[in-house]
DNA sequence: CGCATCTCAGCGGGACTGACATAT
DNA sequence: CATATGTCAGTCTCGCTGAGATGC
């Protein structure tokens, strides 16, 4: 019988307890990789949209500018993203990918695929599609 | 577009904004009523499997024991629940539902029935019963 | 002027670790 | 003796707030 039964019938509760458990296997991770969430969320971010500023950086991964600056600050000063001065508006910072952070993003890309894996393992390729389809309407 | 796609065209649906909204609702709707998560696991946990030791707590809820004590302090000093020296076993404090802590339940309980309507609000009934098959299936 | 951007300091919840005293 | 329990202190990630300085 499985812990907390009396809320299973709570899928918001649900998806957050399965958010969690499944939190610990990205953390650890990201966390063998020597990375955190916020990172990955950054370089992927870069490598989608391309080099932009900070703001626009915080916008497209949801994190806050202030913590953005911080994890910024970890990616350049391990080489795997670049600041530079935006000359058309000096406010901002334009960042960029090294080649050494487009390395890095791919490990942790197939890092994320055996995450995934683990995390969706009960369900079927079509239970995933679905479980999937649902989960970004929610959204 | 939204934010983050490519994460959330990726398997890891924990990085999705679904995640994200539910648990900001949560929160928010524990931080009204005046607790936490861990407030509302231990309490729910205590009426479901009736009063026990603060290690069963913990084992029944996923939170850890040091964690239970410091929430279990806070849920006492509330008057929510209560901590008695058990007589077999010296080692252990049975906690127990105060009547303030279960009408405290009972608020927790159609706050998180609100909270779920509106994060499963996008989906008919249907995909509502078919989300929490596969959600439960993952748990 | 109002507004945007970057930065810094701090807070709080959640999950975890290590250590310790006590009791079984 | 080893194990279980309760407690305390500290760490880490994440999300957020407030304030300030600079540039548009």
């Amino acid at each position: 019988m499985s812990p907390l039964e009396r809320v299973a019938g709570r899928p918001t509760w649900l998806l957050s307890r399965a958010n969690a458990r499944a939190q610990a296997f990205l953390t650890a991770g990201f966390a063998t990789e020597g990375f955190r969430g916020y990172h990955y969320r950054l370089l992927a971010a870069v490598e989608q949209y391309g080099p932009g500023s900070q703001a626009d950086l915080g916008r497209q991964t949801g994190i806050d500018r202030s913590d953005v600056v911080a994890a910024l600050n970890e990616l350049t000063d391990g080489g795997y993203v670049q600041r530079d001065a935006d000359p058309a508006d000096r406010r901002r910072n334009v960042v960029s990918l090294t080649r050494k952070g487009r390395r890095a993003l791919e490990r942790l890309d197939t890092m994320l695929d055996g995450v995934q894996e683990s995390v969706l393992a009960p369900l079927s390729p079509n239970e995933r599609a679905a479980f999937m389809r649902l989960l970004t309407r929610l959204g």
